[in-house]
DNA sequence: GATGAATGAGCCTTCATTCAT
DNA sequence: GATGAATGAAGGCTCATTCAT
């Protein structure tokens, strides 16, 4: 005799977080910041309304946890792309830029999440220091795998700024990704920044974005 | 001896719709989309609050006229400085990149105005239209100027990629100066995009993104 | 040379104030009470705001003051049918009734005014006094009017009890001519309150409540 | 020693909205319709202000509901009195007639928000179908005993016109007992309205208004 | 007299938070 | 743990009234 495969009374904490933190990110993207509200987290759910102040405490306290979540997720996510490219930094920039486009942090749902908390994020001390998802450590690892092809020759320029103008591109096409969902396919919003790893590590990229000569 | 000039109780139509559009900027920039309130906007222009509702009807309708004059004064900005570039491909570019960052435009409290409009553009299909600044326009243009570069040789890829990467880095900088204001200068985000430029067209431009050979 | 055809730019008081005070009516009938502003009256008369604070100081004056206009209109309206009836009490008691639904006062903006009186009389010491549209004077008129006509025999009841009758008999047929605008004619309606007096008064009135014996 | 019976701080949906439209109908006998709030329909019932939004969405749907509740009520007290009329025609009019003036119905408090339902009816097509509190079915009820009753002689008229005149009688005299609480008693209202009854029926009613031959 | 922009009080509505069950 | 009714603060909107021009 089995159990009846209807969803578990009683989850986890943890799963029961994870849980209204996903539904978050569902209503942030349907609704956007201003208009997200509790009910609607909860009926996303499945819950009921009170269950999100009873794990979360306050609406501050669910959203930028689901911020915290967001960007853990993210970290991790590119920090196992680069550990798997092993030690080229051409495979390394390659690798990080693509982590990006992979499907599982690229769905439309999660850029418009993120897109609602860019919004936000100016006028929230708490949200600034996630909102950069690309954070310290990434433009630490950004700036010396840039570094390290820079000193091969090519182009003449300086490691931080090529590092910039990389990452920038890289965020500024999710809001477009986001504004104009219909323009271009997600393929094409990466070959689009490769085509910025191309043009300033000529060697090391094909004309389509591909590395010249991979692992 | 003359009356001290303090505000004229009663302004034309138009400069009244301008100022209070003005405070809007201002709210959304100190307060996000979400907080920013009527009343905030009121007394930031030292208006009372029911005069908005005259002349607004709604909070939506100043919000999305406030997006709309931010919208017409950007792309009357870069049409102003192309023009004033000459035929010069390379020199449109030069002058269509650093238009961006002019004074007027890219003053902190504007960057932050649009970023608060591009959190909720997803939401809001009357936005999306305007968010995007960088509009058809703007797209069509710069696709022109890369395809002319590219003619010329050099990087082996296509206008529309190219002038994407462009546009991208170009929107992706000012996201970044408003998420980390103390990071680095406008001149040095000015200088990140010509990087591209420099990357992508390398006869055009020197190692400082500075016009290699300016009219 | 003659003048222009267009309203003369200045019109004396009163004929300003029955401008305003007809546009009340003609709001209220399309408003309700509840519904109904004085931007809206302004607009309707094709007057500015600020001059029906002019000339009559505040809302609920205005009001007050369509209310004793139509009041009074009302009163002349069946004096005069009345008066024009001739000394015989049948031929009296058919005048009063057949007042009523003379087109000057029964128009279906005039009656919807009434009954948007009506609905706020209860909570307005002010207006009770005028509605009842059928005042003091009306009533006794009618009383007599009765008294006279049960004298010579018939019905077997007191005057004040068969005037009230018919009178609220007229009033509740005008709410139903609001209510049901497409259920019956004036005409019709007429028909039915003089049913009544027929009912009381079978010698005078014949079978479709016309005088029996008209002077 | 038991507690106190102090108001139990949940009710059930249903209990919660009847004391809400309990309340309503209260405030709007004292203030009318127009000056109608929701912060005192909350105050009279003794609960916050933001309940009533919960239980009736807005204050449109709280006051339709309102009228809802009003016109049920009616309806099922006139056809309960018929129904225990028994089968004569005489005393099912009989019967129809009195329903209207049982205390239960005419308080001063439900007749004062019926008139200023009525005031309102004639801008909002939502109240036009449900005042006529007297809908299709009375209309139809009605005209059927005065057929049957004209039938067997007497008054030369027709069945649907004697019956509006009764029914506008009968409406009539709620607004006067409304605008005029002070002229006479209820119990003198309901014999007025007999006495349209006898003036056109003289075999079935007596002087007073009473039934002829009671059964 | 006449105009219409400006003011501000009051109301409806939303929604995060609380809490009895 | 879980539920959802109840609370109340905050904000948008309406509109009568005022007043500079």
């Amino acid at each position: 005799m089995t159990t009846p495969a209807k969803p578990p009374r009683k989850l986890s904490r943890e799963a029961r977080r994870e849980q209204l933190i996903e539904a978050t990110i569902a209503v942030l993207a349907v609704r956007g910041y201003a208009r997200a509200t509790l009910t609607e987290v909860a009926d996303t759910a499945g819950l009921s309304h009170g269950l999100v102040n009873f794990h979360f405490t306050s609406k501050d306290i669910l959203f930028s946890e689901t911020l915290a979540y967001l960007s853990e997720e993210y970290t991790q996510n590119w920090q196992r792309a680069v550990a798997m490219a092993g030690p080229s930094p051409a495979a390394q920039l390659d690798a990080l830029v693509r982590a990006d486009f992979l499907p599982e942090i690229s769905t439309p749902q999660r850029l418009a999440a993120w897109c609602a908390f860019w919004g936000e994020a100016q006028s929230r001390p708490l949200y600034q220091e996630k909102c950069g998802s690309k954070n310290a450590d990434y433009i630490e690892k950004l700036e010396h795998i840039c570094a390290a092809l820079l000193a091969e020759g090519g182009y003449p320029g300086k490691a931080d700024r090529v590092a910039r103008a990389i990452r920038v591109a890289s965020e500024g096409i999710w809001i477009d990704l986001v504004t104009q969902p219909e323009a271009y396919t997600t393929e094409e919003a990466m070959r689009t920044v490769l085509a910025c790893c191309t043009a300033f590590f000529p060697g090391h990229f094909d004309g389509d974005g591909n590395l010249a000569f991979p692992a």
